[in-house]
DNA sequence: AGGTGGACCCGAACGC
DNA sequence: TGCGTTCGGGTCCACC
């Protein structure tokens, strides 16, 4: 499930290999890929492009030609993009497209569920898009609390599901929804517009650290994604909460338990995250300030 | 209008 | 063992 450490990880690795390179041919293999445009369409307009600037914003990988134009690329699921430096490629029947580079080098993308998506966009066309469907990048430096506290107002969906609508905030997923949660010590149903300050700085604190320690890790790979040399992320074996039911909390020790929220498996120590907060106990002789 | 649930896709995991 | 069924994940879209 790439989400945006995996992307960003993507992204540093392809700058190198991809920036000032030429694409010479670009064959698509399945029409969802380049949908709504024809596979064939697609390849032509890409063919000749000369790379620019490797980018990304939320989970959208951003590779922008010389003239402009910017091919937007989302792994959605199970998407992956692989690079040989000789064209000695093996075999892959869920290859969808191929690039061949000036330098000789090759690149595939590879999506086994067909979810992922290729769209190419002229520079009138290209903030217009990102903006319509993405917030604010959690890790920019200008990114604070308080511009989490607004996307989150007046919002009465559970927290999680608030979180995962990438127009509250930019790149976050399955994976790292339940991290930053379990990271800010909040209850996934919680209702969204319902956090107080410390609440809220605690969460935009675990979002990002989350994130963090995924672009530390070079992200995690659970089933396909993987970097382009084929080196799998190590994130998957730091993941506090996700996917370790039945599993110590590495805080208190209680056992992590799954459930279902806003349609998606979750994971939450229900010691550190409860819904209704139990009052913390009153230390004889004295109170908390 | 914001929230919810189904569709898309297909290998893996599960159940009998 | 082998078959059929269910699941999951990001995003879009129809529906309430």
């Amino acid at each position: 499930m790439p989400e945006l450490p995996e992307i960003e990880t993507l992204r540093r690795a392809l700058e190198p290999l991809l920036v000032g390179r030429r694409f010479e041919t670009v064959e698509i293999f399945d029409r969802r890929l380049s949908a709504p445009a024809e596979p064939r369409t697609l390849a032509g307009e890409l063919s000749g492009g000369r790379v620019q600037r490797v980018g990304r914003r939320g989970k959208y990988l951003l590779v922008e030609f010389d003239d402009e134009r910017t091919l937007l690329v989302h792994l959605r699921m199970s998407g992956s993009l692989r690079h040989w430096a000789r064209a000695a490629l093996p075999e892959d029947p869920y290859r969808r497209a191929l690039i061949s580079l000036d330098d000789g080098g090759m690149v595939g993308y590879r999506d086994v569920r067909r979810f992922g998506t290729w769209r190419l966009l002229g520079p009138d066309e290209l903030d217009g898009y990102l903006d319509a469907r993405l917030g604010p990048e959690p890790l920019e430096a200008s990114y604070g609390a308080a511009e989490l506290g607004v996307a989150l107002s007046r919002r009465r969906t559970p927290l999680k599901a608030a979180i995962l609508d990438q127009r509250t905030v930019a790149g976050v997923g399955n994976i790292y929804a339940d991290e930053a949660l379990w990271r800010a010590r909040l209850h996934p149903r919680r209702e969204a517009a319902g956090l107080d300050a410390d609440e809220l700085r605690a969460l935009w604190r675990g979002i990002r650290a989350a994130l963090r320690r995924g672009i530390a890790c070079q992200g995690s790979t659970l089933r396909d994604y993987a970097q382009p040399d084929g080196q799998e992320g190590r994130m998957q074996r730091e993941f506090k909460v996700y996917g370790r039911g039945g599993e110590p909390c590495e805080r208190c020790g209680t056992l992590i338990e799954r459930s279902v929220v806003a349609g998606r498996g979750t994971w939450t120590c229900p010691a550190c995250q409860q819904l209704t907060p139990t009052r913390a106990p009153v230390v004889a002789g004295r109170s908390r300030s």
